[in-house]
RNA sequence: GGCGGCGUAGCCAAGUGGCUAAGGCGACGGUCUGCAAAACCGUUAUUCGGCGGUUCGAAUCCGCCCGCCGCCUCCA
């Protein structure tokens, strides 16, 4: 079975057939980095780094690249603004950008190409598109004619004559079609320039997403991504200037994820309602905002609010928990022979085990289906605590359990909701502390001065620290 | 105006022609506990925005209507 994606170009589910068998080229649209990325932004990095990492557990070779477009208007804005240079801007919000990735455990890119260094690139795909007539200039400036290429609009559905009736009225009117977009800039004062055939100047958007994935990938790869206001016009662009330069298709499977909302609306500058990954962090861990997002379909629009992110937290504290018990469990390896031996009680568990592992992938291969493969994840977690409510996890329950550990680690490679340190510790000097800060908690209340022992057990929470008194002995977590 | 999407329990959310409509949060009852916490067991949508139609059979397909949103301009 094989995996299956939606193809934004043909708006279908289509088998996903890599162009080289056992290989992926995917490539994403990155951040401008003009200012911290909102939890908007986050969502395309979050869903598809799972994907890519999926793909990986699924055994195929991923070449993933994700772009930084370091020039651009908005970064340009914002150093004249605070009056420094713009790369001082985009060298700010670059760190910070990786920073963010790391702290809500995405895996970086195989490669991050910066638009200023692929300016020779961008200049040669520019010049091949010229020879062809394709692309024509216009005062230092340089042109696409998005009539010489008859497949203009496939992507977005739209068709060349309905968008001009819809275009804006204050068009520049030399150009040849109001479509026609640039590919050059002509210097500004002010504005960071480079040197070029048209002159001083700066590339156009939409060509340095072009140069760089056929430069790191080839004319033609396997998965393009982004929102999906990405769309139009940027990615019906990127194709127009890619084959017009010679790829036979460009990307040949385009995936885009629906819009985060946020009290209905969306989240944008100009509405005043943008929330930095950096704030939200403050408040709430980086599983919390994974876990979130991957319980939607990706390309479903969702809705913030605080309140979702406070039960999404409950909800993985859930994952969390049972995740900290099967860590104190004695790990037996997978065994055929002990396996045959087993009573039918835990073969019955182990056949359940293996019927959510099939769902499981069976999902996350149906276009990326991440909220139905969770589903069997949480169905997992409750068969885990349905054996380790049973008794003491020895023996065949330590087995079965063991292989259940296995299976959550196997997909946290790719879910990163985990977390290893969160369970009771076993050594350091502060966990002996404690274990005995319990042991005379329980003494008091064996003695029934309940008083101190409720009071050892709220100050304890109040610094973070919970206590559940169980009938087997009392554990001590950290939380959050 | 053109194009597209969405509306499933108190809330979040899968499911797109046929097994009992996943899963999570919440709530309620029970087990355990000195009380909690965690966990387990049980209950919580005879019905999928509304009205018609197609079909042996529809949340799923078609039509109309109501409501919400996105794109068409920089935007994840």
């Amino acid at each position: 079975m094989g995996i299956r994606i939606y193809n934004t170009l043909t708006k279908k589910k289509e088998d996903f057939i890599p162009i080289e068998p056992g290989k992926v080229k995917f490539y994403l649209c990155g951040p401008t980095v003009y200012d911290y990325f909102h939890i908007g932004n986050a969502r395309p990095f979050i869903v598809f780094d799972v994907f890519r990492r999926y793909l990986e557990y699924r055994g195929f070779d991923v070449t993933f690249v994700v772009n930084i477009t370091d020039v651009d208007d908005k970064i340009i804005n914002r150093a004249h603004r605070e009056n420094r240079s713009p790369a001082d801007v985009a060298e700010e919000f670059t760190r910070a950008y990786f920073e963010d990735l790391e702290k809500l455990r995405i895996r970086r890119a195989t490669v991050h190409p910066k638009a200023t260094e692929h300016i020779a690139e961008m200049i040669a795909l520019i010049r091949k598109l010229e020879e062809r007539g394709i692309a024509y200039r216009l005062n230092g400036d340089v042109y696409y004619n998005v009539e010489k290429f008859p497949d203009y609009g496939r992507l977005s559905g739209k068709k060349l004559e309905e968008l001009q009736a819809g275009a804006r009225v204050e068009v520049d009117e030399r150009k040849r079609n109001p479509l026609d977009f640039a590919l050059w800039k002509a210097a500004k004062p002010g504005e960071p320039a480079w040197d070029s055939p048209w002159g001083k100047g700066r590339p156009g958007w939409h060509i340095e997403c072009s140069a760089m994935s056929m430069k790191y990938l080839g004319p033609d790869f396997d998965i393009h991504a982004g929102g999906e206001d990405l769309i139009f016009p940027h990615h019906e662009n990127e194709i127009a200037q890619s084959c017009g330069a010679g790829s036979a298709q460009f990307a040949r499977y385009w995936m885009h994820n629906g819009f985060l909302n946020i009290r209905g609306e969306k989240m944008s500058k100009s509405l005043g309602n943008v929330l930095t990954v950096r704030e939200i962090l403050k408040q709430i861990s980086p599983e919390v905002i994974r876990l979130f997002f991957l319980q939607k379909h990706y390309r479903s629009p969702i809705n913030y609010s605080e309140d979702i992110l406070e039960e999404t937290e409950r909800a993985w504290r859930r994952l969390q928990n049972t995740y900290g018990e099967l860590l104190q469990v004695e790990n037996i390896p997978e065994d055929e022979f002990l396996a045959g031996k087993l009573p039918d009680r835990a073969r019955a568990a182990l056949q359940e085990l293996a019927h959510h592992r099939s769902a499981f992938e069976e999902a996350m291969d149906d276009d990326f289906n991440s909220a139905r493969a969770i589903g069997h994840l949480f169905e997992i977690v409750k068969l885990a605590n349905r054996i380790l409510a049973e008794g003491k996890p020895e023996g065949e329950r330590a087995y079965v359990l063991s292989r259940i550990r296995k299976t959550l680690e196997g997909y946290d490679s790719f879910l990163s909701l985990l977390r290893k340190e969160e369970s009771p510790a076993t050594s350091g000097d502060f966990e002996k502390v404690m274990e005995l800060l319990l042991e005379v908690r329980n003494s008091l209340r064996k003695k029934k001065l309940f008083d101190l022992a409720d009071e050892i057990r709220s100050k304890l929470h109040e610094m973070g620290y919970q206590i559940e008194d169980r009938p087997d002995g009392s554990v001590w977590k950290k939380m959050s």
